[in-house]
DNA sequence: GATGAATGAGATTTCATTCAT
DNA sequence: CATGAATGAAATCTCATTCAT
């Protein structure tokens, strides 16, 4: 926060403002979902009015794809250089590539972002659209692309990429879902690793050639 | 209300009326999800007033409740006795199960039920209670239950069943899910029937000793 | 108002009621204008809630509709058939025609808003549309048939009838927006009479052959 | 204040900058009306910000009395002059009188600002006052002046000047007025000459001795 | 049993005005 | 002089629930 000493001093009030904007809304979009959340409780939590949140952004629904842009976009494009840089086996970067999500969505606050997009997007066509857009379109070509490396080497079964990656993909969001839904079915965190590494291994031995 | 002295014991009363209610109920929880159901137009799409749904049912989540007790605690029933009563390889029993399920619950209805559990389980902590005792934890228990016939009958690898049905049942809930949300990027009504295959296939090729 | 004694005693609430949010509407829409007249307020005038207004008008702009609805439009009509009916002068028409018009609009509160449609015309298109079409054009379509019969008839002297319709019902309507608006200005009621009279006699000396 | 001691006692001070602002505010005032115009859109219009706007004016009634001081009061005075000044016939001062009043405020925006105080006087007294007080006042009583001119000379018949005057104006005010509201029953541009040319033609044959 | 009129708290959004910099 | 961020009261519209008939 303080790591940029010569950053003058009048401009950081009005940069700082929309972070907190955005940190509150998150917080309370991931808590109660989109519908759920009143923008009162945003402008309090973010400790300013109704009308300041206005200010930056114009609608209920233009804050939260700032909320989607300022933190899930980031990590799309990171996992999409961290695909282009790899240079091992499939396998090893599938398990790279779980892992990374794992560290950066699952166990973060981000994670409740699936479960409320999932939750609303039949009542919210156009958040719909723009996540789909955004992020949901772009991280399946991830994976297919995945898919297609790891069949185009030999490594693994011919599979239907784009059918393979859906199924994939399932576990992995469920759990960020679960984390966020029934308390009461929650699975501790402490085994949520293990979750990982279960999940892992039953997806390649399905996956590779035996 | 006794007008018909040789009514059957064993026949449910208030069935006839409410089940006009719970089919209208059903179709715009599905539709719309439980807090952006509003109780007018399942009144209207029953033909009744609203007043009429508070005489069979004393709060929006009451009918909720009831819902789910029409149509998805019979088919956890069926299941079990399903299982119950098979003699087969544990593969063949996976089999059976999970296609069985698609037919009684995917392909219907029902299948919107799971979304919106998962929505709207934190901001209705009752109904998620009432959910999870009712519906996920008998399921849960169910594929727990052939995940260990596997491997005690030496079919299955020893992975830990708990973690291991959680894993399993992601891919089937998740297919239910897309059906109900992002219109833009659902699967074809085609395509589900080859997802489900390549599902089984998957998985299975997990789980069994190579 | 008590015209039909035998009115049974059940429906009378029900029939009553709309009744009396458009009176307090049309006192409020009129003392205020469109904009400013608070949904609040004509509810509390009217003895009621806020959303009970909602259970009969779907928005502010149909609640205005139906004042117009109820109040003008049986003017209009009634006009029209006292123009059909009248046999004598064309001099004596305008005369009839422009009393009666007083008697009726100017002198209630309906002349209020005539003033409220010129005042909020342009930010409201749709109402403005809505009154144009029922009120306006009927109205002034009127004019134009008189001016129409007394040239035909040699009685007046051959202005062309639109421009000259226009010209006319201007001093009836300023007369009408008076009384709504600077209370600094007003003509005191007592004038009124002689204001009509005026009126008449300036427009008639200005149309007459001489 | 009094920095500058030599500056010239009859210039205005604060006038260079105010100018933008009073244009753009005599626009959107006469788009919008008084109570709907926002200031926001002023200061952008003007290309100032919103706290420049109250560095001159106080209120956004103390700018609406600006522009109209600025832009209606000198015409007024103009008009003042003209009649002082004429010496020939009353008939056709008041043809000169009504058609300079059509260039000078009829056909330029001015002509909108009749139709916002009609609109909102009731709602902002203090502006209907002073807008009495300031225009109509003043108006008035130079059409009443002519009329006096005209009966003591004997070219008009002895009608009552102060109603008289009131009926006189009614046409040039909706004439203005018109323009402004309904675009839906517009009098197209090129009629409004010959609407000016009609009404004079009816005024004086309905004045005139005959 | 059945109705549907009535409620009132609460949600999003707007905008004149203030004030620290 | 000038800025523009911040405020907060207010306005329209919604909906689960109640209750007299």
């Amino acid at each position: 926060m303080m790591s940029c000493p010569f950053k003058p001093r009048w401009e950081r009030r009005k940069d700082a403002r929309p972070q907190e904007l955005l940190l509150a809304a998150l917080d309370l979009f991931v808590e109660r979902g989109f519908a759920a959340t009143r923008l009162d409780d945003v402008a309090r939590a973010a400790g300013v009015s109704k009308g300041t949140l206005y200010l930056y952004y114009s609608s209920k629904e233009e804050l939260f794809k700032a909320v989607v842009r300022e933190n899930v976009l980031p990590l799309i494009d990171e996992a999409g250089e961290l695909i282009q840089a790899f240079s091992g086996s499939t396998a090893d970067l599938f398990r790279l590539f779980m892992t990374t999500w794992w560290e950066r969505m699952g166990k973060t606050k981000l994670s409740g972002l699936s479960k409320l997009m999932m939750a609303e997007a039949s009542n919210f066509p156009d958040l719909a659209q723009f996540y789909h857009d955004e992020v949901i379109a772009p991280g399946d070509a991830m994976i297919v692309g995945m898919l297609r490396r790891g069949i185009a080497s030999g490594e693994m079964r011919a599979i239907d990429p784009e059918i393979g990656a859906k199924i994939l993909i399932a576990p992995m969001i469920m759990m960020m879902m679960w984390k966020h839904s029934y308390s009461v079915c929650q699975i501790p965190n402490k085994d949520l690793d293990s979750y990982l590494e279960h999940y892992i291994d039953m997806a390649l031995h399905g996956l590779l050639v035996r």
